[in-house]
DNA sequence: CTTATTGCAAATGGTTTGCAATTTT
DNA sequence: AAAATTGCAAACCATTTGCAATAAG
């Protein structure tokens, strides 16, 4: 079971404890898993990393993280969820996601077009009267392994 | 209930066929309403067009229609699906979804937006050996509905 | 001692499925 | 007839929830 980087550990203290809620070991745990993976992880995933951790309470830590700002969820087409450090934590970045297995995997654009999506964003929200507008650009294909 | 236009119905009935299934009534009904809403929808939404439909043959019928390239299932962070015909029928376009109520929007970007896009997908492709990479514009925010 | 968190088991709810009856070609 | 579609009811399954017990501040 790997540490949680202190940064984190200091952030994610003030994020919780800003919505009235504790750094627990298990949300360090869940927090230090996300932090080794080089990509967003499964339930199941995380499950693995913190043993001991009923299933509905590894959930529920979840939706606290979230709340807390601390971590997002990811929808794709299957049926479970994906979740990683929030962009916060992360860094603002995109996904690539095989269509096949549902692997996901975080990648970056470039400055110009990161500059390029934020004043789309804006004139979208302002011809159809949305606040608070952010995009969100990700990549669908078939991955390697699916190939084979 | 509206009709289904004529191009729409022949197109409908060789790319259904072309999987060896048939343009139902039932079908056609449900084409007519994603043909006629101006934003995609949710089940309900469809259930309501259709009556008389029993809500798995529904289901049954959007996975068909799915399967042959006709209509696309939406996913987001609420916890029902939406759907919309497919960028063969509508052309391509992208999503403006409220965070709150979950509501979709079509919009369009610029031809130039969507060239650099084409182009970056093909450089994401090469990067990470993934093949047939398309991407997905979505925007976020809220609509001035849930801001009342 | 007060409030948050946990484990356990049960419920939720959108979606899927098995199967026999019905419709379509 | 052969094959696809339907209705009905039951199953699925990731996620959520109620509640009493436990841990943290």
């Amino acid at each position: 079971m790997q540490e949680i980087s202190s940064n984190l550990e200091q952030f994610a203290l003030e994020s919780l404890e800003r919505i009235g809620s504790r750094l627990t070991k298990s949300r360090k745990s869940i927090l230090a898993a996300l932090e080794s993976s080089k990509k967003p992880m499964t339930v199941t995933d995380i499950d693995l990393c913190v043993p001991g951790l009923v299933q509905s309470s590894l959930y529920r830590n979840l939706s606290v993280l979230e709340e807390a700002h601390l971590v997002v969820r990811i929808v794709n087409e299957n049926d479970f969820a994906f979740f990683e450090l929030d962009e916060h934590v992360l860094g603002h970045h995109h996904h690539l996601r095989c269509t096949h297995c549902g692997d996901v995997l975080d990648i970056e654009m470039s400055h110009d077009i990161e500059k390029l999506l934020e004043k789309t964003a804006r004139i979208v929200a302002k011809k159809h009267k949305y606040k608070d507008v952010e995009h969100q650009l990700d990549f669908t294909g078939t991955c390697s392994k699916c190939r084979k």
